[in-house]
DNA sequence: CACTGTGAAGGTTTTCACAGCA
DNA sequence: TGCTGTGAAAACCTTCACAGTG
């Protein structure tokens, strides 16, 4: 019973390599070294074979890594392997706007719908998935098995829509309102805030 | 000179203790204790004791913190004592959604312009600053004195832009196009990948 | 010979624990 | 007494350096 733990951040790093590997994979690349891969992804050679090494063992010395089998290893690490459903709360500019955005389901998610306590009233052109009023919220994700879910609506919903979200039996939340949430420990919330990006990137900048 | 080192994570935190001394301070509260701005701020009361140590001491013992003393230190800290001019590159569906958002202006930034490959046949509609075409995008830059970018182009442009942004001057690059990007060591860039943070999500929930 | 796999060293960040002060 | 400020300890993560191997 190996229980070496992963750090937090390989796993961040997983999904850099698999973007990489994938445009190798494209190329009809085959074979990779560390440092190729590495360079690629901008992080030194011996931080990838050891992040590599949290999972097994994949190169072959004096040669370097089988791209496709990185692939397929880190599709099912990252629990890609099947698709996963996913909703969205709050269908504001920005909620709309991620919808809108191919990149989610170019990535091999699956966005089922949008929920927002105003439905009827928004404007849904160029949106791909149906927007149903929050009612519909809990049933729908007990019928659909769904354990992740996006979170746009104002800071004041913020709490109060993650707990539903929680009790009908998401487990993720990607939060981009400006709100800590407190949730239950085996709920992941990652936060992505756009002026706190902007902040911190500031503090960096001389003068 | 004391050249004791803060924490790269210290600066977000410090975002998020304004946030919610922010809202202390909406509230009339003057005063706090650093369990009481932790729990808030989701983070253990030792570790925004060391924070707020980085800059300075604020508090009395057995009393708190002053609420409106810290909050103007970490205007300062985080170099927003003024606005910062910040521009915006590709204006598609996520750029747009960007622009309209709300937030970046709430928060003391001043977005200036967009910039775009194919300004003219964009619909602005609902955006609240002008977008011009990537001609004028370094004249602009060195005019306005701007030092942060936020960046939506696609990947396949990523580095080009970057690299003619940090010549006419930019400093802090918020990207969000799914690329690594290779600058200078002077010039910091902040990743955000939407679905990379929904892989991340998906590999720390169970089954 | 070129590259992987990995223990050990080094660095950074978090947490503890308690002395010190209003 | 209640809370801050902070060294020292612990946890965590990265990098080094080299043995091992196709």
């Amino acid at each position: 019973m190996d229980k070496v733990e992963i750090p937090r951040k390989a796993i961040y790093r997983i999904s850099i390599y698999s973007r990489c590997l994938r445009r190798l994979s494209e190329k009809g690349i085959e074979t990779v070294s560390s440092s190729a891969l590495a360079s690629a992804a901008g992080v030194k050679p011996a931080q990838l074979r050891k992040d590599l090494g949290y999972f097994g063992q994949f190169g072959t010395r004096g040669l370097g890594y089988p791209v496709e089998v990185l692939l397929t290893t880190f599709r099912e690490v990252l629990g890609r392997a099947t698709l996963q459903p996913v909703i969205l709360v709050g269908a504001g500019n920005l909620g709309r706007a991620l919808l809108r955005y191919e990149g989610f389901m170019k990535e091999g998610f699956e966005m089922l719908a949008a929920f927002d306590k105003n439905a009827k009233n928004i404007d849904t052109s160029r949106v791909p998935v149906p927007v149903y009023p929050d009612k519909e919220m809990v049933p729908f994700i007990q019928k659909n098995n769904v354990r992740m879910a996006v979170l746009c609506v104002p800071a004041e919903y913020g709490q109060q829509v993650a707990n539903t979200l929680v009790e009908a039996g998401v487990q993720g939340i990607l939060n981009f309102s400006p709100t800590i949430l407190q949730t239950p420990d085996n709920v992941v919330v990652t936060r992505v805030d756009l002026a706190m990006e902007l902040e911190n990137l500031s503090f960096f900048i001389d003068q």
